[in-house]
RNA sequence: GGCGGCGUAGCCAAGUGGUAAGGCAAGGGUUUGCAAAACCCUCACACACCGGUUCAAAUCCGGUCGCCGCCUCCA
């Protein structure tokens, strides 16, 4: 039985879909005036790993996930630029696809646009001012009444008064230092849709309760996800916004990550070290990015080195170096002994990801099974090599999960740079020819040419093994 | 100031009452012409510190120290 950490109660509690079978989702997403960046594949492969779990467990996943393709940093790059905002929007948009698809994370079901989405947000926002929860002020500013929602603070534990003593200059036009924008006045220069109170655009919570309540209705839906940093204001506020409005709890659960650190520093503008996805795909492949992540829990705060990368692309190369040699074994069938040992691993893997995604426990499961691969293949007897194929079989199922690669050849595995010089790479047979150039030279005992030979391929990249009777592979390197 | 999190080996990281998973690194060994990979062995009488509860605590309670996050845009 799976069971979550919901935000909202403290405690892991038992997931059920509320039908039983379908798992309506939303996660947030990114606002797109930028690269997507460390901080945005965490969330990504955490609640795409979750996904990939639940439809394991039999389950069909909706997800949602937003765009929010207008906000101030939005028109200021726009105006930066001298381009549009859809322009600006519409390039991250498919940056961040290509970004997430690098790492293997599944294409929500649908991407709402905030902009695309105007419509349900002033019928909301008309809503919430027909039955008193919000209120004008100005030209066509529109406040949430924070104090007229009871429940208000029960996601982020703060009580309204405390919100009210640390916000920061706050609007002295609202009613209470606490309220918070619906919809902001239309400024000069800027984008603005006209509303039945005046022309402006939407503040920044109310998308989100708009389009989630658009595609996953009915109310509620069963998980909620996002950055920890969302929990206050923006959750809280898109909790107190569609309760308000439909009284109805909006989600049940609510699951939030954690953050990650560049060598143990918050990464920031400020600090200039934010992390671009693409960059780090110049130097490690996206899976090893991806195990990297799922080697901590996720509601642990996380910090990048460059050296936690390598370690994730060592494992990788333990992994499918494995997977590789049971796969040589061919296609065999599992007789009751190793079809146990394949039901006993994935048994441990079910009940490290039941136990709130604990993907770092189901790696030391998946390691388990890598391990008793090498240890069964070593020693050739057939029951043994049975025994290698149910533990390969079972890993391999586990990486599925964890959408992490089963084979070398996964596109996943290939940094930026090789992605791109593909047509450079040597072909195989040139490979070989060298392979077999180096086995004469050893056969002749000339060592100093076969080292050299070997030598020189390390350095581009690829390893040479000896095996038994004169044989040899050669692998690329990750 | 308010709210919250964390502190487990050289590094990373599971473990939330029953006697310390796993990965990386390191050392020794098997194997090898030498390597690589794999396998075997070693690597925390110990889980920040102090006190308490308990037959039993890394795990619960109290306190101390240290680090971090949110409260303002943020994944």
């Amino acid at each position: 039985m799976l069971k979550l950490h919901n935000t909202l109660s403290g405690k892991k509690e038992e997931f059920r879909a509320s039908d039983g079978a379908t798992v309506r989702m939303y996660v947030c997403g990114p606002t797109v005036y930028s690269s997507s960046h460390l901080g945005h594949a965490r969330p990504a492969v955490v609640f795409d790993t979750l996904r990939r779990y639940l439809e394991f467990s039999g389950h069909t996943v909706k997800l949602v996930t937003n765009f929010t393709d207008i906000d101030d940093k939005i028109i200021r790059r726009a105006k930066d630029e001298g381009s549009t905002e859809r322009e600006i929007s519409q390039k991250y948009i498919n940056e961040y696809f290509e970004d997430m698809d690098a790492l293997n994370v599944g294409r929500a079901d649908i991407y709402p646009k905030a902009t695309e989405h105007v419509q349900e947000m002033i019928d909301l926002v008309q809503k919430l001012l027909d039955n008193g929860y919000a209120y004008r002020v100005g030209e066509a500013d529109v406040f949430f009444r924070v104090h007229k929602f009871s429940g208000y603070g029960r996601l982020s534990g703060r009580t309204p008064d405390q919100v009210k003593e640390a916000r920061i200059e706050p609007d002295e036009r609202k009613e209470n230092a606490e309220d918070f924008a619906l919809w902001k006045a239309a400024r000069p220069d800027e984008p603005s849709w006209e509303t039945p109170w005046g022309k402006g655009r939407p503040g920044w919570h109310i998308e989100c309760s708009a389009m989630s309540g658009k595609y996953l209705a009915p109310l509620p839906f069963d998980i909620h996800g996002g950055g920890q940093d969302l929990v206050f204001p923006h959750h809280e506020n898109e909790i107190a916004q569609t309760e308000a409005a439909f009284g109805k709890p909006m989600a049940r659960f609510w699951l939030h990550n954690g953050f990650i650190n560049i060598n143990r520093e918050k990464m920031s503008k400020s600090l200039g070290n934010v992390f671009n996805l693409r960059a780090a795909y110049e130097s490690y492949p996206p899976a090893a990015l991806r195990l990297f992540l799922l080697g901590t829990h996720y509601r642990t705060d996380i910090s990048y080195t460059p050296e936690r990368l390598k370690e994730a692309t060592a494992g990788l190369e333990r992994i499918l170096d494995a997977l590789e040699k049971a796969e040589k074994l061919g296609d065999r069938e599992l007789n009751d002994e190793a079809e146990q040992e394949y039901e006993s691993a994935m048994k441990h893997f079910g009940e490290s990801m039941d136990d709130d995604l604990n993907t770092a426990a189901a790696l030391g499961v998946l390691y388990g099974s890598i391990h008793e691969t090498n240890l069964a293949l070593q020693s050739g007897q057939d029951q043994a090599e049975l025994n290698a194929i149910a533990h390969a079989k079972a890993a391999g199922a586990m990486l599925k999960v964890l959408g992490l690669p089963t084979r070398r050849s996964d596109n996943m595995l290939k940094t930026r740079s090789e992605a791109g010089a593909q047509a450079a790479a040597p072909d195989e047979a040139l490979l070989n020819a060298l392979g077999e150039a180096r086995a004469l030279a050893r056969t002749e005992k000339a060592f100093a040419v076969s080292d050299f030979i070997r030598e020189r391929l390390i350095e581009l990249g690829y390893e040479i093994r000896d095996l038994p009777d004169g044989k040899f592979e050669i692998k690329r390197r990750l």
